[in-house]
RNA sequence: GCGCCCGUGGCUCAGUUGGAUAGAGCGUCAGACUCCGGAUCUGAAGGUCGCGCGUUCGAAUCGCGCCGGGCGCACCA
């Protein structure tokens, strides 16, 4: 990390000359890079706040500091400009040497390790675009906190017994018939045969190739009828709770296909489905959702560690424990009178925060004794962060099993799901004697919760319930990385409509909005395979108008893939987190401009020049032994622009991670690619007769190709394709 | 009602410990050499940073008050 080095030995730099020149003792120096080279590459605006107290003019300081202080070698020139700024100019041949010496770019690991949970797709239907923004803004946080030295681990979070996996059962065995044929898209036929149908849909036990019609597609159809029926049809209605029930009692051991045929059983004699079968049957339906939503963030080159399953939390006795711990605390109460007589509830009066509510009383259990969601996950919370423990002192764990396999060709590269070789991806189970050798999950010092703003309430309850345990620095380590949801535009909302032939129903005031929200349960959204398939196909023709048909079938499918990768990721990275993003199809088809594949572009370019160099002049990339000599070289200041943008990765980085804030990683490799392009046409290196010229704009290009594959494929997952 | 978020050229967005001349892209207009690929580049036009007051040497950024929009404040998740 030259920069930091430089930055770091020019700060103490400044810092003993003002304990030298004025008697300042310990001053924190912080230096900048300010917003254009002719401003110097680093500045110090600390002589402005400074004049106040030292009764001088802040150019007398600045001054007074250039003059006196003892420089390091990386500094070769200072200048006091504009009201009082010190800037330093930097020794470009020596940055450059250092930049291209690959050793120094390590990082120091950190003795801690991290949770970063994230998709958390209810298994109840297909993943749409707004679930993309959860997995790939989780996705690049992970990325960046790997790149900046930490360890580590990715929860996938399945809620396998709640309402939402309920709804699609009762759809399956309460539905008319007729309506359930139509949204599975097969003839009428008795409800045994169509129960059967979704189960030999099922993708088994592995993680298939998404395509048109998967599982998790039929879901989709099937749930936005159960939501509209509950409204009209008490009977139906009434269902939910039954199956509800049963899901929350378990299956044990319930062979499937001993299930679907007590199943078809109930149907023919008309009797009552028992419970078991129906928890049995969903949780097959929860499994092959999963197994769907896998494929699909396969595709992005998202994987996880472990899928923490709310049947185990439930069979377990996460919240008992949870409960027991709270009680000792005295944190909970059983309300006897009042609107929430019968439920225990947890007391927020006493932090500021919640201070200002009508009612600062959470319900963690209900009247009937069944737990909340909430207190559900502040059991998992504690689990998380390694506070769940029994009255000896042992943690109250899952037990884990090895779920998949999987590999990747490269940081960026789909994810491969196999039997049985590669990294492994485990599950929760119900017995604590289940382990996995060698692994040990949960008991983080830091935990992220990628969750849409809209639940902000909430996490912000598990927080304080982490806190009012005595656990003050667990729950400033809580972290909810909220961020905005993904909603349509009423043009996006046309194209769907008139595509799939459907219509939402939206009435006047929704179409009058600027963006109409995603709801699955309404069936209104763009499903993520199928927003893919889109971008891989507009991808493909661009690539074939570009290269003519001479591209191999397979080699144009590859780069399409990775162009389609590219323009998602970098369209969910680049907005700010907190802000709406309304999606509308021709901004994200877009190639051109500030895109990802404008990116992917840069990179591609920047490697043609290699292969090219080697073939003519048969020269390479420039190695280390080239780069001792660069050292006296005289870098103009268009090519130094580029190099001192290569030097501030772990800058941007850590500031990304500090403030969950992707957009300025996105806008560093944006403004990265747009030098390099411009430098192509200005400073180009083959056609270059003069050797000196060619080494230095190889050595800069060299620094750029490694510069921005880190960035794109490591960073923010965006794979770097061999042409485009 | 209380809380959080958003308001920046015609459109979509950056701008994060307050820093120097507010940046991109799209769109519009005008251009790019027998030269490593034109998904590129060069140039032009386009801005009361919602409004007001304040803090500061300095405010798009911090504070207060308005205006407009969104989202929360469930015995849903």
């Amino acid at each position: 990390m030259p920069l930091a080095r430089a930055r770091n030995a020019a700060a103490k730099a400044i810092s003993d000359a003002l304990t030298e020149q004025f008697g300042l003792q310990g001053t924190e120096v912080h230096l900048e890079v300010p917003p254009n080279r002719a401003m110097g590459d680093l500045a110090w605006p600390g002589a402005l706040p400074l004049a106040r107290v030292l009764r001088r003019s802040p150019q007398q300081i600045a001054q007074a500091v250039a003059e006196s202080a003892s420089w390091p070698e990386e500094v070769v020139r200072t200048e006091v400009a504009g009201p009082g700024f010190l800037n330093l100019y930097l020794h470009r041949g020596l940055m450059l040497r250092s930049l291209l010496l690959a050793e120094l770019d390590l990082v120091e690991l950190q003795d801690d390790k991290v949770i970063v949970e994230h998709t958390n797709i209810n298994p109840n239907k297909a993943a749409h675009i707004g679930h993309l923004r959860n997995a790939v803004l989780g996705d690049d946080l992970v990325r960046c906190l790997c790149h900046l030295g930490h360890t580590v681990e990715i929860q996938n979070y399945v809620d396998d017994t709640g309402v939402q996996v309920a709804d699609v059962v009762v759809g399956m065995l309460f539905l008319p018939e007729i309506d359930l044929a139509q949204a599975l898209g097969v003839e009428p036929g008795r409800r045994d045969e169509l129960i059967r149908h979704l189960i030999a849909s099922m993708p088994g036990d592995v993680v298939p190739p998404p395509s048109g019609g998967d599982f998790d597609d039929l879901c989709w159809q099937v749930y936005p009828l159960v939501t509209s029926r509950y409204a009209s049809d008490p009977e139906f209605a009434a269902r939910r709770p039954e199956v509800l029930h049963a899901l929350e009692g378990g299956h044990q051991q319930l062979d499937l296909e001993e299930a679907v045929f007590t199943l078809e059983r109930a149907v023919l004699s008309d009797s009552d489905y028992p419970p078991r079968a129906v928890a049995r049957f969903a949780a097959a339906i929860a499994d092959a959702n999963l197994r769907c939503h896998l494929a699909t963030m396969a595709r992005l080159g998202i994987s996880y560690d472990l899928l923490p399953h709310e049947s185990d939390i439930l069979h377990l006795g996460f919240w008992q424990r949870a409960f027991e711990l709270l009680g000792d605390r005295e944190a909970i109460r059983l309300e006897e009178q009042g609107k929430n007589a019968g439920c225990w509830v947890m007391s927020l009066a006493g932090s500021a925060e919640f201070a200002d509510m009508d009612d600062p009383d959470k319900i963690l259990v209900r009247s009937n004794g069944t737990v909340t969601y909430t207190g559900k996950d502040i059991a998992y919370q504690l689990w998380k962060l390694g506070l769940l423990r029994d009255t000896d002192g042992s943690r109250h764990d899952f037990g884990y099993r090895p779920y998949i396999h999987w590999r990747t060709a490269g940081p960026a590269a789909p994810v491969r799901y196999e039997a049985l070789a590669g990294n492994v991806l485990a599950r929760t189970t119900s017995d604590p004697t289940n382990y996995i050798y060698g692994r040990d999950y949960g008991c983080a010092r830091r935990v992220y919760n990628v969750i849409d703003v809209r639940q902000s309430y909430p996490q912000k309850v598990v927080k304080e319930a982490v806190r009012v345990l005595g656990h003050e620095a667990a729950a400033d380590a809580s972290i909810h990385f909220a961020y905005e949801m993904v909603a349509l535009t009423p043009a996006a909302v046309s194209v769907i409509e008139e595509q799939s032939g459907a219509s939402f129903g939206l009435d006047e005031e929704e179409l009058g909005k600027s963006y109409v929200e995603m709801s699955g349960r309404r069936g209104i959204g763009v499903k993520a395979d199928d927003f893919l398939d889109v971008l891989v196909i507009q991808a493909e023709d661009a690539v074939r108008a570009r290269s003519g048909d001479d591209v191999a079938e397979s080699d144009a499918g590859e780069r399409a893939r990775a162009i389609a990768v590219g323009a998602l990721r970098y369209l969910m990275a680049r907005q700010s987190r907190n802000r709406v993003l309304a999606f509308d199809f021709d901004e994200a088809l877009a190639f051109e401009g500030d895109t990802g594949p404008y990116l992917q572009y840069s990179a591609v370019r920047a490697n043609k020049i290699f292969a090219k160099l080697a073939e003519r002049r048969g020269e390479g990339m420039v190695e280390d032994d080239e780069a001792e000599a660069l050292a006296d070289e005289v870098i103009p200041d268009d090519l130094w622009e580029l190099v001192l943008e290569c030097a501030r990765r772990r800058d941007i980085v850590s500031q990304a991670v500090e403030g969950l804030e992707f957009s300025l990683l996105a806008q560093h490799a944006h403004g990265l690619a747009q030098l390099f392009h411009k430098l192509y046409h200005s400073h180009p290196v083959v056609p270059e007769e003069d050797a000196g010229l060619r080494r230095l704009r190889r050595a800069v290009f060299t620094l750029f190709a490694r510069e921005v594959r880190v960035i794109l494929e490591e960073l923010l997952g965006i794979p770097v394709p061999r042409e485009m």
